[in-house]
DNA sequence: CTGCATAGGTCAAAGAAAGTCAGAGTCGTC
DNA sequence: GACGACTCTGACTTTCTTTGACCTATGCAG
């Protein structure tokens, strides 16, 4: 058995005793795995990327942690991931609102939200001197990341 | 748990009970949790700064005294004030973590918009080739954007 | 006024964790 | 056996915390 793959499971077994959350140390974990700390975020990058499903927030210095929050789900949120396959690399700021307004529709942001996600890509917002290519590519990366976040609050 | 994490709910809890005010003595306080009195400062520094809705005012010599206020502002208050003072050209992703973390808890925005706006300027959504410059840059346009269509739909 | 005791302020350096990345190792496929 | 994809490691970097030595301000006694 591969080592990335234990560590994936036992990762995964920590979360499933109910609340999809765990937070660990680093180097506990790589010691108790006998392995290099890097290896870790190798697991990280590789199994539970937002790809996966999977959020990571850390902290370094004394005290510092890794938390790791499962984020899809079953059902509507399905749906998400979806969307989320779908957008490419790159998105006008036309595609965006086009989005945005069928995530209100189906309810799924408040009208309120739905604002505060059109301002964020604006050309207003955006009018910094990068190519249009690397703007719509910043579109798709924060739309994705905007998206990710919304499927994590809605899990339960 | 971090020894600055104690200090600084140590601190709110004292303030906390009523009055937005407290009055301490450095020495004391490094005394109470037995580090040196400069950590104090360290809290004070990484906690209760005007970012995060503080001021300090202290006095050295005999009777010294450090006083730490929260600062009360309405929230269309606390939202021109970043629009047009706080936020310049440029915003790192700390910053504006701490900013929105601060509107959180004033109130001005809910937990769920607090998560959106900051996955939108992650450095998750942001990983473009573009220089750290422009990143933040742009960060300080969205920021303002966003904060102006929350300060629109407030009026109401 | 001078000097000492009392308090708080500053800053650099050490310590504690986590992140990054290039390169070495492994394994399956052709 | 050569190639490519996936794994793993170690050296180096970055961030956050904690401490200690030294500095500055205030009040009071003589």
């Amino acid at each position: 058995m591969r080592l990335s793959d234990s560590i994936e499971s036992f990762i995964k077994t920590l979360m499933n005793e109910e609340s999809a959350e765990v937070e660990l140390k680093r180097n506990e974990l790589a010691e108790y795995f006998g392995c290099a700390p890097s290896q870790i975020n190798y697991v990280l990058a590789t199994r539970f990327s937002p790809d996966h499903g999977y959020l990571t927030e850390s902290r370094r210095g004394g005290g510092g942690y890794i938390r790791i929050v499962r984020v899809v789900q079953s059902g509507s949120q399905r749906l998400l991931y979806l969307v989320n396959e779908r957008i490419g690399d790159a998105l006008s700021e036309e595609e965006c609102l086009r989005l945005i307004s069928q995530l209100k529709e189906q309810k799924i942001v408040s009208a309120d939200e739905a604002s505060l996600m059109a301002s964020s890509l604006s050309a207003r917002a955006m009018s910094v001197p990068v190519p249009d290519q690397l703007k719509n590519a910043l579109r798709a990366r924060m739309m994705k990341s905007m998206l990710m976040t919304i499927a994590a609050r809605n899990r339960s």
